[in-house]
This record gives structure tokens, C-alpha cells and sequence, in this order.
DNA sequence: ACCGGCTTTGCAAGCGTTTGCAAAATATTA
DNA sequence: TAATATTTTGCAAACGCTTGCAAAGCCGGT
């Protein structure tokens, strides 16, 4: 028989409740889960038991039994950094508002653990999943499609479109900051990709290349250096772009991690920014606006993407209905100070 | 009749996988929980049929069974910024080797928010609690403690000695950045605190302090403004030092975020750090070392700091020994570019 | 005073596990 | 070979709640 961790105080249940409201286990359980049809005058000497006993609904046993459980999953890569973050502070915030709960997980970007924990939250711990730039390898996608489980991609999209989504307007935005560039005279302008596996590096690499292409820049691939959207890459990255001859004037960095860390690198070479070389940025996180210089860059609207996403998962959740919505935030261009005209 | 939201397909049960594997569910309980008198050939059965029918385990019923949920709840002030990712980064690695789940809550600073959620996960949502510097109003602290629930306290003692705690040496780690400041030549050391509910925040005060009495430099009131952590306040703080006459000649900031905030300050006064002013943190943020100049500051193994304590609340969880405990672990001056010689 | 309908309450079954206890199967010993 | 010890398995109860169903209470209208 399960019998309790002796220690712990044999704790109140619905029934040490209903037995001082004088009231049956079910009627307290009515009025705790706000049940229209129960008298005024039981409603309060029940909230009153629960008040005097210190009563706190033990959520497991109600998941169990309604089915529920109030909480949702959230798979991240990591939480060490701005970008995931600020997408996070969106949802925490909202999650609260909506009274759930947000179990947390962190993938390192290991495949194998993405999968198993979307699939274990799908067995009663969570109603809903938030996945932030997942490595989408179709297969535990399909597993949480199939079983008709409420998620939402953040930041990813889902090739067979067949999957809930927020994102924001990666092409637009890359095409914005090329374009300005362009416009304040650089012609040669180098571009570290994102991690090529999400979806959001793709369209920033194609808005660069749209915009060079309607400035009547002819696309150099010389110029154009792989990434992951890691600072440290972003460091190495510029190391590369700097053995060009001649010499980019401008980088375009696909996430702000990655423009601080070619920032450094830059510095370190005694180049100074924007002096020497211009550089943009994508994202807007928090630090963006207090390194120096201060970071020009392409604003998503981070905690938004975070807030719309649960909004949707919820929605879902308490509508069983999961037919795919997309929502696609429009970018910003935020000028600052790491980008200056070519003399 | 709890019948499940329609559309989840009916969910395989431990009681298929014994139907398939042609055993008892008790004996599929067992093989699934490691028990150890199962013969192996049964054991395989099991597992092959629970390959089969890809079962998952019921968490929620199997705490409620069980009486453990595998699952620590951590309440942090938010998740924006560098010093609670890190401590937060600790903490999931360790608690992914561990194999717990990790709930997470947030209170923005709220006591309000702080005492219901702690109450609300000791109602077998979560095994133990983990609170980042909470805001010791013993309260609920003190219910915790009552009811024998685990939990630990990082970078936050407290005063009744009585909770476990994982901190660093914050008066020594003061005291060091401070005699740094004084053996560099400073005698005029402005001081931001951090906010002054939280211990570490007054024990940094006092190495100050001690620091100072140490080398003959009498302590003066007006060199010290009252900060709370934030880096906008940090901002503020060093605009009202920066109305003393004389000017002090170094800023040491309780933390690095608000350090940041000092540089910040003094860039939009026209100051150069470290030319005209010195300027040194607390923590070691991952930040610290990226921003220009890069920062001095006193290290916090903040990471090493969360990976302790949940090694500690897993103990505590798994032994049901609540004896209170303190780690403390030591702090380590980083010398970077921030601060300067007299001339 | 009686009936029909609505409101309010209680009972019991069930959610998917774990685990004490006892029975069954197997191994060991004299 | 019988008796005993040991390993292996199954049954049933419990964990603390939700909820369908039916009984009970109450209302106004007749």
C-alpha cells in the first residue's frame, strides 16, 4: 500500500475538508473547481474549511483523475542566452496570466533528448509543448501530430506546414539590414549564416542575397561564411572574413550573439567598429543596446513570440482543437551605433 | 467517469504491456522501476512489449502512487538576467544527470507569488524546492521547514540558521575587490549595494567596510548609494555619485549588472573607464568578459553554485535528512580592463 | 396538497500507477 | 525424497482527486 515518506505530515485531502464543512468530498471538490450550482451558503463554510486546514489541492491526483494537468512543456536548446531568454520571459509571463504551469526542459540541441522528452511530457505531464527553434527532425513531430498533442514551434517552421507556428519575418528583416547597409555605400558585405539546420537561417541568408541582388550586387560566396549562432563562432566566423582581400566593409551577423562576438574579434585585430567595419546585428537582445558600441540590428519581437505562442498552445489545449495556425511578427531595423557610411 | 478529452487516443496502459508480455501489471510495475527479483527472461517479455506498443509511463499516476514526482521546483526572482541563467544553467545540468524534471516559477520579486508557489508545489507537484534569493520573509520559509519539505536556499542565507544554503564568501569577495581598488591607489571608492533585503548584499557592504578600515581609509557615507541589483540602477547610482566633489576616482558595483550600468554612465558622462575612473563588479556574468572594456569583478562560481544545491536537495529528498547544511563557496578576483592605477 | 422542473448534494467508479502480502514456482539442503 | 529457503509472480488496496448518475431538496403553479 503506498504508504507516505513517513515524515511528511499526513497531509489534508478533500476529505479532512468536506469532514469540517460538513459537506460531501465531492461538493468541496465542486466548489474548488468552480461549479455553478452549489448553494451560497455551502460554497462559504467550504472555503472556510479550506482556509482554517490550510488546504491545497494536490494537483497530481487531479490530473490524474480530470485529465489535466495544467502544465506546459517547454524544450529549449539551453537558457544561456539573451535570444532564448527573452522568448522565454514572453511565455513565462503569459503563462502565469493563464494560470498554467511551465515545466522546463533543455535539449543541448541533442536530438535524442529533444525527442524523448516531448514524448514523455506528452504522457500526463503537460497538456501542451512550446518548442523553441527545435532541430526538426520530422520524427517525434509526427509522434506529437499523430497523437493529435498540442504544440506550438517558435521560431522554426515546419516544412510540411502542418504545424502550429510563431515566427517573425527573417527574410524581410535580413533583407532590411543588407539593404541598409547598401544604402550607407557598402558593397562588400560579409554575412555569418545561423545554423543552417533552422529554418530562420535560411530565409536571413536569402533576404541577404535578395537585397544585394535588387542593388545590383552580384552575390559573392566568398563572402559568405557559415555559422551556428554562437558568440564564439561569431569570433571565429569574422577571423575568416578578415583573410578576404580585399577586405569586407560590413558584416552582417545573423543573430546579435554572433555580431558581438565578431565585434571582439574585430577589436582584437585593432579594427575598430563602425569605423573600420560595420557591423549589424539580428535579434535585439537585451545586451545589444549596452555593449559597445552599441549594436545596430534587426529587432524580433522576442517576448511577443513568446506570449503569442502560448496564447496559441493554450487555445488549443482548451479548444481540443489543433488545426496549424501560423503567425509571423514583422522585424525591426534598430539603428545604433556599430554601422557608419563608407567614406 | 474520468473519460479522457475524446480526441487523446486512448492511451496504452501498463495494463496492455501485460496483457502483451502475458504477465501481471504488477510485474511490469516492477520491471519498469528496476525491482530486482524479476527473471530476466520475463523482464525481457516486458521490455519488448513495451517497445512494442511504445509505452510511456504515467508520471502523474505514478507520483500519486508512488508518493515521489521525480520533479524539483526552482523559484527564481526571472529568468533575465546573466547571474540567475547561470546559477539556472548549474541547475539543470545537474538535474538532468540526476533524472529529475525541473518546474519552474518565477515571482518578479513578488512575496505574494513567492509563498503561494512554494506552497503550491509542496502539494505533490514537486519532491523539493530550490529558491534563488528569495526574499526572506520567513513566512512560508518557515512552513517549509514545518513540514519537513526539502529545500535550498542559493546565495541567500538565512538569519535563523536553519535552512540549508549554498553561497559564496561575499564578504570576502568585497573585501578583495576592494583592497584591489585601494592597492591600485583609490582612496575615494564609491560603492552601489545591491538591493539590502538580501544577505549577500550586506555582506558585500561590510568587506567593503572592512576593507577599508583595514588600510586606514575612514568610511564615508556619501560615497555609498543604495542600489538593488539592476542595471539601470546602477545607472542611477553612478549619476547621483557622480554630483559628490571630489569625484571618487572608482566605482565598486555589488554586481556586475549594475557595474555595467555604472560604464554606462560614465560613457554618457564623457568619463573613460578605466582612463578617468575604475570601475569593478561582482559575479563574473558571462557578459563581464564580453563587454568594452571588459570587466573586473569578483567571480562567483554560479553554475558550480546551482549544481551544489541541487546535489544537496536531491540528498535531502532521497535520505530524508533535512538537517540544514551551508556550502560556501569561494570567490576569486578577475583582473580584466576595467580598473586602473592612480596616475 | 400535489406535481414537474430546476437546483443542490452524495455515492461510487475510475484515472494509471506502486507496493505489502501471500501464493506459486524453483532451488537448496539434509 | 521431503522439507526448507529463496526467488518470482499476482492480487488487491491505495494515492487524492473528478464526474456521471441518481437521489434529495426546493420552487412555483395548479
Amino acid at each position: 500500500m503506498g504508504n507516505r515518506n513517513s515524515e511528511k505530515p499526513s497531509s489534508i485531502t478533500i476529505l479532512d475538508v468536506a469532514r469540517e464543512a460538513g459537506v460531501s468530498y465531492s461538493t468541496v471538490s465542486r466548489v474548488l473547481s468552480g461549479y455553478e450550482f452549489v448553494k451560497e451558503d455551502t460554497r462559504q463554510r467550504v472555503l472556510a474549511a479550506v482556509q482554517d486546514l490550510g488546504y491545497v489541492v494536490n494537483q497530481q491526483a487531479r490530473s490524474l483523475a480530470g485529465g489535466k494537468s495544467n502544465v506546459i512543456g517547454l524544450v529549449v536548446p539551453g537558457l544561456d542566452n539573451g535570444y532564448i531568454s527573452e522568448i522565454a520571459r514572453g511565455i513565462d509571463e503569459e503563462i502565469v496570466r493563464l494560470r498554467y504551469d511551465l515545466l522546463l526542459y533543455t535539449t543541448r540541441r541533442d536530438l535524442h533528448r529533444e525527442a524523448s522528452y516531448a514524448l514523455k511530457l506528452t504522457r500526463g505531464l503537460a497538456d501542451g509543448l512550446l518548442l523553441i527553434v527545435p532541430l526538426l527532425t520530422t520524427t517525434y513531430i509526427q509522434t506529437l501530430k499523430q497523437q493529435n498533442f498540442p504544440y506550438v514551434l517558435i521560431d522554426q517552421i515546419d516544412p510540411t506546414n502542418s504545424s502550429s507556428v510563431v515566427d517573425s519575418t527573417n527574410w524581410q528583416g535580413a533583407y532590411d539590414a543588407t539593404r541598409y547597409l547598401i544604402e550607407l555605400g557598402h558593397t562588400r558585405i560579409g554575412l555569418i549564416t545561423g545554423l543552417m539546420g533552422l529554418s530562420s537561417a535560411g530565409e536571413r541568408l536569402e533576404g541577404y542575397k535578395a537585397a544585394l541582388l535588387d542593388h545590383q550586387i552580384s552575390y559573392n560566396p566568398a563572402l559568405v561564411v557559415e555559422g551556428d549562432f554562437a558568440q564564439h563562432n561569431g569570433y571565429q566566423a569574422t577571423q575568416k572574413l578578415l583573410q578576404l582581400s580585399p577586405l569586407p566593409t560590413a558584416i552582417f551577423a545573423s543573430n546579435d550573439l554572433a555580431a558581438m562576438g565578431a565585434v571582439e574579434a574585430l577589436r582584437d585585430e585593432g579594427l575598430s567598429v563602425p569605423d573600420e567595419m560595420s557591423v549589424i546585428g539580428f535579434d535585439d537582445i537585451p545586451q545589444a543596446s549596452i555593449t559597445y558600441p552599441r549594436l545596430t540590428t534587426v529587432r524580433q519581437p522576442l517576448d511577443q513570440m513568446g506570449r503569442i505562442a502560448v496564447r496559441m498552445l493554450v487555445d488549443q489545449i482548451e479548444t481540443s482543437q489543433t488545426t496549424p495556425r501560423r503567425v509571423t511578427l514583422s522585424t525591426n531595423l534598430i539603428i545604433r551605433d556599430s554601422c557608419r557610411p563608407m567614406k
